[in-house]
DNA sequence: TGAATAGTGTCTATTAGACAATATGGC
DNA sequence: GCCATATTGTCTAATAGACACTATTCA
């Protein structure tokens, strides 16, 4: 039970020993988009990156660290997690989730602090503004491998890390793959874009699954203009591909049938 | 970043309100059994229970809570919640996973208190000394229903609510209906489990799915003797039923393959 | 023999998986 | 006609889904 005191009425945390903070911290991820040349339409290069802040005093001073911030006692930790973002990104409504927390004794030298971590999916769209505003600033978009190469603040590699094992993991099983694009896209933006977090996945039928197969068409369909034609794009190929758009159907996954 | 100060070079945490604890709430899941009737063999009557504890003291005294406890600075969370299950149950080696923080402004009277919840999954194997001993106690195992509908100290009915839907998903997409099993089960034993947790799951074609489909009867594979002669076991039937055993086999998952 | 669980047969429709083939339209 | 992406055809094997049917053994 939630008791310190055991065996008095009268409860006082001043007796004991609390924790000195509660931040939370946010992996933001967002997928950069590259066109390879000008040449001829096609479609762009993709990669998976997160933003850090360069840590401007004690403790690891100099060094990268992930966005975040101390929570106060007049907000949940998750407002306190959507605030940070406000002011790091300069957009609400961005996909947040919360994913684990961090107490290893020691972990942060100034005291007992307890890290919440958050993971973010932005959308590069969104980001644009700020890049340009302070692109020779303390904040920076890293490739996600780069980050994990590098000797950020705190234990904040094994936060990025899990971070990562998450969102590949949501990736394939839920539809977070529409924070990374736009309202309508095509069957191969989405395929690109599992596969830049996901590199592994690999499905050769994936236009044909996606579409035709009953349990799975009603995830995505065709976005149809004004007249109740099919919308078509022909931003990366010669021949226009159809436009799709994310349903509000949430899959529902099961090793047993 | 993780600065409450902004603008000084000497970090003192006693200059700003700190939290008053950081304590692990449990959701401890069982499963009970209860005989039919001894007439004939048959599947017993399985039921989703949990544990609670009958609070002593203020706040919320008298009212029933989840088990927890504070953590200290000496330790993370998650040991903190393993000791206090450890305490509960009288059992190591359980199954307990994090799932959320709760942290609302007034959640507990006592101040700004994040609790961390976990659940838990004991077979009801090892309740049976403890049940045995404080029967009569302030501990207590209450149908998940019952439980729901009762008045629980904190937002402890919110954690519970929470910590079943978790579980309902992760029943269907992990192989944690082992922790409701013993070591050796019957394909019957199985689904009943995993109806137990999640009532509307229903798989007709159950037994052939899980032992004959490529991509799915690598997560259970049938128990052997030393002889290598399949094992079998007649406790709910006349006829005696295969036993299998769940492999270290960990299913991918994906709405998209 | 009936009760209660265990397991197989069978049939149709759908899906998986692998490739080949064709479509489109600017350069 | 070539290139790069988009999309369909085709064929085999595996799986889904629904039900009927057989198997086992004790009371």
């Amino acid at each position: 039970m939630n008791d310190p005191v055991e065996h008095e009425h009268n409860y006082t945390s001043a007796k004991y020993r609390t924790p000195d903070g509660a931040p939370a911290d946010i992996v933001i991820f967002t997928i950069t988009s590259t066109d390879r040349h000008a040449a001829m339409k096609s479609l762009p290069l993709r990669e998976l990156q997160i933003l850090l802040i360069q840590r401007k005093q004690w403790p690891y001073e100099g060094q990268w660290a992930l966005p975040g911030g101390f929570s106060k006692e007049s907000e949940t930790i998750h407002d306190s997690a959507k605030r940070e973002l406000m002011e790091e990104t300069g957009i609400a409504d961005v996909h947040i989730e919360y994913f684990n927390v961090y107490s290893t004794p020691g972990r942060d030298p100034r005291g007992w602090i307890i890290s919440h971590a958050y993971f973010a999916l932005v959308n590069e769209a969104f980001l644009e503004k700020r890049k340009a505003a302070d692109d020779a600033a303390d904040v920076r978009l890293f490739p996600i491998e780069e980050a994990l190469s590098m000797d950020l603040a705190f234990d904040h590699r094994v936060i990025v890390q899990d971070a990562l094992a998450q969102i590949r993991m949501k990736m394939l099983t839920t539809t977070i793959a529409k924070q990374f694009l736009p309202e309508e896209f095509t069957i191969s933006e989405l395929y690109q874009v599992i596969q830049t977090v996901v590199p592994e996945f690999e499905e050769r039928n994936f236009i044909r699954k996606i579409t035709s197969t009953q349990s799975r068409k009603g995830i995505i369909e065709e976005a149809k203009d004004h007249s109740g034609q099919p919308k078509m794009s022909n931003r990366y190929s010669q021949r226009a591909a159809q436009l799709y758009r994310f349903t509000d159907i949430v899959p529902q996954l099961s090793i047993y049938s």
